[in-house]
DNA sequence: CTGGATGCAAAATCTTTGCATGAGC
DNA sequence: GCTCATGCAAAGATTTTGCATCCAG
């Protein structure tokens, strides 16, 4: 029943279908695809982090310095594969909104408090009762996040 | 097994007990007790919604013509509340933080992304599950926050 | 070619801050 | 009385928008 996943390595998607997708998406709703686009999306999918639209402008700057990017566009491109669904914002207490790509493999987190450590997570039997949850409830399911925060087993014995 | 709470009558702090708190807090730290920052914790704690910093301070201005309280005062609040821990904010899909108080029962948070209200719930069987899982990745759980992200019934509909 | 996309800068929002005045303690 | 809090307005941040120009299809 649990299926605890700690690494990362495995993206569940592949670059190139992603890029379809979002080229499909583009298409079916008549719009162009641009090489900004496509930069948003790859710097995206490089970073596992969840990114600000300054820092991801900022990451598209350092990574591709000749093109430069208003961070108008940033703004714009976000909005639009947010309102599409294939990126999802958050935000924990700090201000601004961060952006991350709704199709790398979901994963909850466990959080430590002593020393930050993340580890990632997933239960299936969670999974399912949130669904259940949200259809009770007449929801859309679409996403979820959930972090449990506690002190990783190295730090108690500190 | 499941326990789902969708309204919110039975408060498990009385007003009393979160008003000595705030104002233990407040002489731990040398700060004044006023009017304004008991009316803000008043409204956060008669309001069953999230609040924003601005309706909270319209919901303020309603309640009590009289007392014009700067919107400044209630950012203010705001911070040192959730700085102690008293306050919780939660940020969805729009712009802008919500806030709610951290003293009324435990539970999680339903999001409709197209209207932004927010439903709770409890589900016991969740809550254990992440106990389980905290012990088993040996974390000494303190805390944990879930959010289920998606289309509420209303919004379906349009 | 044509309509959507971009960059830029201005505008609109949202939040924080400085300062003179007012109010707890 | 001191010191912190408040209101106001100005300053900062963040996000959106208008517009001339550019470029994908």
């Amino acid at each position: 029943m649990t299926d605890i996943i700690t690494d990362f390595n495995d993206k569940t998607i592949e670059y190139k279908q992603l890029l379809n997708d979002f080229k499909a998406l583009l298409k079916k709703n008549a719009l162009k695809f641009t090489i900004q686009r496509e930069i948003i999306l790859e710097t995206l999918y490089n970073s596992d982090e969840h990114l600000t639209p300054e820092s991801l402008h900022h990451l598209m700057q350092e990574k591709f310095p000749d093109l430069k990017t208003g961070i108008a566009t940033v703004y714009r491109t976000l909005s639009l594969l947010e309102d599409s669904n294939m990126v999802t914002s958050l935000s924990f207490g700090a201000q601004g909104k961060k952006y991350e790509l709704g199709a790398k493999h979901h994963h909850d987190h466990l959080i430590c408090t002593e020393c930050g450590i993340i580890t990632e997570f997933v239960d299936e039997l969670i999974e399912q009762r949130q669904h259940k949850i949200a259809e009770e409830l007449g929801f859309n399911m679409q996403d979820h996040s959930m972090q449990i925060y506690g002190i990783c087993k190295n730090c108690q014995t500190k």
